[in-house]
DNA sequence: CCCGGCTTCTGCTGGTAGCAGAACGGCCCC
DNA sequence: GGGGCCGTTCTGCTACCAGCAGAAGCCGGG
């Protein structure tokens, strides 16, 4: 695997995490059960319970099933999981390494991301 | 004539569709060369490409790497996506009897609901 | 106590993420 | 013409993990 190294430490949540809250939410308020959701998206109810707890990377035709079976369309799961992240990062507003690739002075280099 | 739709392919774009859009478009905008995100977010050069023409799965670790090396956060990157979603599916929605929802859906199901 | 809902363990298989290397076509400019 | 630059696409390869089944565990409530 590609060490990604620095990155891997992302103050921000990751998108499987944030996704996976957002579906949980979103289908608790629907009062439906894992195994409602699972049957209508047509994937094991132990896997879908693994998505919601951001466990496993669903793939975009798993997403697109699970949306469906919530009644949701992809746009507005998309805008939920952005509160979602939005929500869930306060904790760490520290800062983290770039960790530039020792070669050629990448000509537009002006990254300011001030907090 | 009378095309007959073809139900399996959902009308929504897929995830990793709409978000390979929204980071070339990021890309360009910035008028960063392949080569200078993808050195920046520790990735093969084709493999991003692949991404950005939304043919490859990219996981949650890639997307932030990717995210980060465009100077972009994750709840921004998915509004954009959000937008990407919506525009695409502008184009098929041209004649859908967008039935009331109140039913059970049997499948991933796409639903419009512009106020 | 049992039952319904969720989690979690083991184990398995196929698919594919992600890489390197290289070749190719479209540009633009000397 | 020809030489860079930029993106795409091919081959090939390995390691990892999505996704399933089966079953057991946990916890609250009747």
């Amino acid at each position: 695997m590609a060490e990604i190294l620095d990155f891997k430490r992302t103050p921000e949540p990751l998108w499987r995490e944030a996704l996976g809250r957002k579906l949980r939410e979103t289908r608790e308020d629907r009062g439906d059960r894992l195994v409602d959701v699972a049957d209508r998206a047509g994937i094991s109810v132990q896997y879908l319970s693994e998505i919601e707890r951001g466990r496993k990377e669903p793939s975009s035709e798993m997403i697109a099933a699970v949306a469906g079976a919530l009644g949701i369309d992809l746009a507005d799961l998309l805008i939920g999981v952005a509160g979602q992240v939005r929500h869930l990062r306060v904790q760490q507003v520290s800062h983290f390494h770039t960790s530039r690739p020792a070669g050629r002075p990448s000509g537009p280099v002006a990254m300011a991301w001030a907090a």
